[in-house]
DNA sequence: TTATTATTTTAGTCAAGGCTATATTTGTAA
DNA sequence: TTACAAATATAGCCTTGACTAAAATAATAA
């Protein structure tokens, strides 16, 4: 028990604690997009109040992250009005809705039920490089 | 293309993001008190100067957050000395490291080149839940 | 058309987690 | 022992992402 792993370089470690951060900043933009792309393809349309009852949060939450969104050029938005993404919201949204596919169907084929699998590709989807990306889908189709 | 993948009830996925929310509220203890008992084992102490370097952020930015992991109950310092665990801090220590183990172990055994699967493990590690964890652990000892 | 309800926005607050600049303290070399 | 360098702490600032309360707008039912 507990002798002594050798660490990673400071550098290295700082490095993959950077990459780490910089992940977490943008996975509001990724979960955002991905959800106002289902809303537009499942609802017709993507509506403030449902990406409130579906994140858990407040309709003001919501109303102060589009307004980051879009001066990040991720969506649209009129007052009052539904919202809509950008060439850019979409373009991510797709990136997004795709590894979020390799990852839940890489659990599921792993053995894992399918309600715990999309919980977890929830969280997991934004830390996935894209050698591990690949080696999930390998191993989904492979079998 | 794009043909209207049924969404999860808003309930449901409500549950989904709020424990999102609480993975990433913890992170930041874990990621610590890890390092912290990494440098313990390896350097025979934890000094906030190596804290710094391996997260690669300013001594400012450790000061604080200690504050707030002894606020916690997860270390216990004294001004210009060095970092201890408090028993709470080692017990959640052990658990990551274990859970980490796990993770990286598996990346690598999925055929993850061991640089990439130890960088991955960092950000995949918080947002593993026990199921998906076993399942890992399985493929990697029975291949 | 008007009144009510639902939705969205605005205003203001808070904690987390980052920063810089500036003390302060400790440890070490002269 | 004293001066200097390294480490740590403090003070003050910023953005993100959450909240509540209240105002404004839109949609609907009477």
């Amino acid at each position: 028990m507990s002798d002594a792993p050798s660490l990673p370089s400071p550098k290295r470690q700082a490095e993959t604690f950077g990459e780490l951060r910089a992940a977490h900043a943008r996975e509001m933009a990724e979960d955002y997009v991905e959800l106002i792309a289902d809303l537009i393809d499942t609802e017709g349309e993507a509506r403030a109040v449902d990406l409130s009852s579906r994140f858990g949060v407040t309709g003001a939450t919501v109303t102060n992250t589009l307004k980051r969104l879009e001066r990040d050029g991720f969506v649209q938005t009129r007052p009052y009005r539904s919202i809509f993404l950008t060439d850019e919201g979409r373009t991510l949204a797709e990136a997004c809705r795709a590894r979020h596919r390799i990852v839940a169907d890489f659990l599921r084929a792993l053995g894992v039920p399918a309600a715990v699998a999309e919980r977890d590709a929830e969280g997991i989807e934004h830390h996935v490089s894209n050698e591990t990306l690949k080696a999930f889908a390998a191993f989904t189709t492979k079998g």
